[in-house]
DNA sequence: ATCCTGACCCAAG
DNA sequence: GCTTGGGCCAGGA
């Protein structure tokens, strides 16, 4: 069987062709690579900058997947929360200050760190 | 197929 | 502020 028998998926002209999940994650990588220090966006901003706008839980499966390949620290809860429980949530916050990102009690200040994602080049 | 879980979100009260 | 309920989606058992 060739490139299109059981496993079509395998490659196809030498590239890896991806499931629509992988797609996905692929895309919500790119995302939160995009997220410059000193930056942060949620989960849900994120989904939808990877063109998923209703799957912001499948983020949180890609940073637990993905573990430091990707800055997952600057991806936080609405509202600027973070939705980690105990030394994972300390964590977080420390690796966030440690990039300049200031906090207004619990959550981080949204009004000065909020990356936005960019939808349109100009040229 | 069903049930459960999760680094979620949001509108209500 | 906080709690609750419903909604959302995918993975794993």
């Amino acid at each position: 069987m060739g490139a299109r028998g059981r496993d079509s998926r395998k490659l196809d002209r030498g590239l890896m062709r991806l499931g629509p999940s992988e797609q996905r994650d692929a895309a919500i990588r790119r995302a939160v690579r995009q997220i410059p220090r000193g930056k942060v966006a949620t989960y849900a901003q994120v989904a939808a900058a990877a063109g998923y706008p209703r799957h912001h839980r499948q983020v949180v499966q890609v940073l637990r997947k993905s573990g430091d390949a990707l800055p997952w620290q600057r991806v936080v809860g609405a509202g600027g929360e973070i939705r980690l429980r105990l030394d994972a949530a300390h964590e977080q916050r420390t690796r966030l200050e440690m990039e300049g990102v200031r906090f207004r009690g619990k959550r981080v200040a949204m009004d000065e760190h909020q990356h936005v994602f960019r939808t349109w080049e100009f040229d």
